[in-house]
DNA sequence: TCCCAGGTCCTAC
DNA sequence: GTAGGACCTGGG
């Protein structure tokens, strides 16, 4: 094995939390503890555990890449006291102690919550594993499996039909090819966003032809937002949170008997959370999602 | 065989 | 603005 990359014994991790918590699709457990993850970073094969990372394919990155995509500089305490007083999130606190937030590849991101559209996680895992074996660059390792990195947006922008459906991409397929092409025209710039506002990098995420949306709508770029970007007044709002919000949060969610979510209801109800929760909305939105699945026992 | 899934689009009011 | 239906497809 690699020499570890990073140890993280100082900071509040749990790996199992974190990987299976539904921000990320890229991460398998190497045995029936979880104790032991391995996974695809940008261009690199990471195994992970609760103790350090440790490179096993790929080029060498620096320990602050890996630093920075567990976001292991912000205190989770600390970010869990800007809340107001609140049984449920604090009880999710407890439950779910060392569930961070990750800042992964946003182009990755966009993609995969597009794959996520109106599918289940091992469906949207199947998506983005095929979309990699057939469009990604591989990574060499010396384990026995084979890894591949997130294709390109040029690789994607210049896929046929045909190869992104044999991908099981299904209706999603030409999302994926618009945005795809869109990137590599250089028309959405996913990197300078990064030092962009919420408000203002949102609407430039929410795809459009003449005028209408087209593939991104608001749910995928409030988690390409919050996963990737790190804008962490994201609060994107899906049937596991709207359940969420109706059960301990009834009286902050418009006519709550409709199980419809228009664009307006979305952004009412956002903005509603993101003032109750103020600027570090998404991670309450984060801990009540794997709340949520857990509660329901329906994960994967 | 049928039903559902981390939404979004389209159509008819 | 809003509600209701369609949408590819794998897995229960």
């Amino acid at each position: 094995m690699s020499e570890a990359q990073i140890a993280f014994s100082k900071f509040d991790f749990d790996p199992s939390l974190t990987l299976d918590s539904g921000q990320v699709f890229r991460w398998s457990a190497l045995d029936e503890s979880r104790r032991e993850w391995i996974g695809v970073v940008r261009q690199n094969l990471l195994r992970v555990t609760k103790e350090g990372a440790f490179v096993v394919g790929g080029s060498n990155p620096d320990s602050e890449l890996i630093q920075s995509y567990f976001s292991f500089d912000e205190d989770l305490d600390s970010i869990f006291s800007t809340f107001p007083p609140d049984e449920i999130l604090e009880s999710a606190k407890l439950q779910l102690r060392g569930l961070r937030l990750l800042r992964q590849d946003p182009w990755e991101c966009l993609i995969s919550f597009v794959c996520s559209i109106n599918c289940n996680i091992p469906s949207i895992r199947l998506k983005i594993e095929n979309l990699s074996r057939r469009f990604g660059r591989k990574i060499d390792t010396s384990l026995d499996l084979r890894a591949n990195a997130f294709p390109s947006a040029e690789s994607l922008a210049k896929a046929s039909k045909r190869d992104l459906l044999a991908c099981k991409l299904g209706f999603r397929w030409k999302y994926v090819k618009f945005i795809a092409r869109k990137v590599a025209a250089g028309n959405l710039d996913l990197e300078r966003l990064t030092s962009v506002p919420y408000y203002d990098a949102f609407p430039e995420l929410i795809s459009e032809v003449s005028g209408k949306t087209f593939g991104v709508g608001p749910k995928v770029a409030d988690c390409t937002l919050l996963y990737s970007l790190h804008k962490t007044e994201a609060f994107p709002i899906d049937v596991w949170i709207l359940r969420c919000l109706r059960k301990y949060y009834g009286k902050e969610i418009p006519d709550n008997n409709s199980e419809s979510l228009t664009p307006k209801k979305y952004f009412t109800v956002s903005d509603s959370m993101r003032r109750r929760f103020g600027k570090y909305a998404g991670y309450a939105q984060l801990y009540l999602y794997v709340m949520m699945r857990g509660e329901s026992n329906h994960s994967m």
